[in-house]
DNA sequence: ATGAAAGCGCTAACAA
DNA sequence: TTGTTAGCGCTTTCAT
């Protein structure tokens, strides 16, 4: 071990080596066979590098090259199922391309959304991902002015090619689902089905809103204007809108859409005060997909979005060099409920 | 808008401002008070760096400067709810330092941590975390031969300050209670109190191990050989073992504490196959906590790792600029099951 | 109060 | 086959 004052530099080496420091870069880098270095110098150069320890120092050379090696990803926060397992296959297809991913969150804060993308700029990142952008107008103007190659991811922008789930059919498959399982009981409102959770201002909760509607109407019952309550990812506001809803009906709807996993979570808070019996009055579908939500007392009909499916088509467009502003759509998974009221505790799915 | 060609440089906004470029440079930062450079021309030079987007690069700063901005963090993965959050508070608390951090997972495969370790080391990070380190001597090697600043976090190392789970108070407060709610028949091997998960290879499991078997021993049943089945993360060889360990019985045992939420859906996998009756005569305990789990049919005693504590802890070994080998632990949470046989649905915990 | 110049570590012409 | 040189964009003496 060299002393552990300062990192060796090619300088180090290459006065190590007796060779000139442009030979050891070639000679540790990928250039040396096109710059014809002897195989006898090279190895000589790398043995000496490896015994001192030598790691190449990527702001120099990324400023030399002007490649930093970075890809970075904004995703609205890493504490959540959806953009967690995103940031898994974006690191992995990452490393694949010999990139190093650089991944933040933005609270779905516009403001903060775009101070990571400028942090992002300002250490030169070769790419970017935009994950759940909100808003997507601003992202593009500050990466094409930095002249920055990048794409939207689960919710699209105008300004770049995006990726987005399905969402429409989704949503609309999973309404058709909780019609046709709903218990049936006598032409009151409260056979009507509800759409809860999600921001109605976000491209993902419209398009699922607007299956939602379609789907009804689709089956003879279009939806009145209290059917969908788009209050938000808190599970506080579902809660205590799922409650309100109770009260004004007199109890549990056919069917409730619950938007996401933490509106369902409030959802849950909420049922987990009624007896189980009420339950059977009753169907329940979340948009997003838990292994433990899929446990439950009562059935869940999910969806599982293929987060890694929409990261793999946002690499696609990345590696082919065009800038045309695509719009590439993946299918999300329906999951059947675990659970039934008639088997004792489950069937496995 | 310039042209979106180039970024813009502090050479260009000097040429806009007739000023000179050590001068913009020092305008731009910190350093013009000091430099005394008129509050005129620093006006005159931000605005034209605002009118042309200027945005520093933060390669050349830090190749300059020696300190790259960066912070990075090493986890076994993303995608799982205790390492999400330890990301969350990872990058708020970087922000709040005005790091960027850099968040790379392992797969908690020794190779890919020590490759990581290089990369980010190649990047010249500031100081690096390292939670679930598998090989934490190699870990401290390089980072000292590198010379930079690092912690351990959730898994222990000797090379360097560690802040790590009170997973023995966890795990003997959560026996304690199984011990207590156990439903009590006769004498047989089916009393027992069973753990299911984890590696006894590494720290946490191992500490909880030890706590387990100290709990049972204390309560007067010193835990017999087969009552610990370190079998893993894996849902799968949870699965296989606990319905291996239920045909040994005859019947599940009276209590089972899993190790983590990835066994417990193995065990989960299990269990709901069987009637719910059955599971009247077990009590369920899981380190680690889901919301979800906390809602399943039957009750389970869960324990929260207190992510945020835990990195805070780092970050503050970190601010403080000493080298001494400290090993803090911070204390998990009990969590009471939110459902219980005897009311209805449930009751909120 | 400001400018000139050197240099952080690396790579890519261009020489030899 | 290898060495010399310039320069990526920035900060920091050292001069003025």
């Amino acid at each position: 071990m060299p002393r552990a004052s300062r990192k060796a530099t090619i300088y180090d080496i290459a006065r190590l080596s007796g060779a000139s420091a442009s030979t050891v870069s070639a000679a540790l880098g990928e250039s040396w066979r096109e710059r014809r270095i002897s195989e006898a110098t090279v190895e000589a150069i790398r043995s000496i590098a490896a015994a001192e320890g030598y790691s190449a120092n990527m702001q120099a050379r990324g400023l030399r090259k002007a490649r930093s090696g970075l890809v970075g990803m904004v995703i609205p926060l890493h504490d959540n199922r959806f953009f967690s397992s995103m940031s898994q296959s974006f690191e992995s297809f990452a490393r694949e391309r010999g990139l190093v991913p650089v991944i933040a969150s933005s609270m779905r804060e516009p403001g903060e959304e775009r101070r990571i993308v400028e942090t992002l700029i300002t250490y030169a990142v070769d790419y970017m991902f935009i994950a759940g952008a909100t808003d997507p107008d601003a992202v593009s103007a500050m990466c094409n002015a930095a002249n920055l190659r990048h794409v939207f991811v689960d919710l699209p922008g105008r300004g770049a090619p995006s990726v987005v789930s399905d969402n429409y059919k989704g949503a609309a498959d999973l309404t058709r689902r909780l019609l046709t399982d709903r218990p049936i009981s006598g032409g009151t409102c409260r056979d009507r089905l509800y759409f809860i959770g999600g921001d109605p201002g976000d491209y993902a909760s419209a398009r699922r809103i607007e299956a939602f509607r379609d789907a009804l109407t689709e089956a003879g019952s279009p939806p009145g204007p209290g059917q969908v309550i788009a209050c938000g990812y808190a599970p506080r506001s579902a809660m205590r809108e799922i409650a309100a809803l109770c009260d004004r009906l007199g109890g549990l709807p056919a069917g409730i859409l619950v938007n996401s996993l933490t509106a369902f979570e409030g959802v849950l808070g909420h049922l987990s005060g009624l007896p189980l019996e009420d339950l059977r009055s009753s169907v329940i579908g979340c948009y997003d997909y838990d292994p433990f939500a899929a446990y439950l007392q009562f059935p869940v009909h999910m969806v599982r979005q293929d987060a890694h499916g929409l990261i793999r088509e946002a690499y696609r467009i990345i590696d082919q060099n065009t800038n045309d502003l695509v719009l590439r759509t993946v299918e999300p998974q329906q999951i059947a409920p675990r659970t039934f009221y008639d088997r004792p505790f489950s069937d496995h799915g």
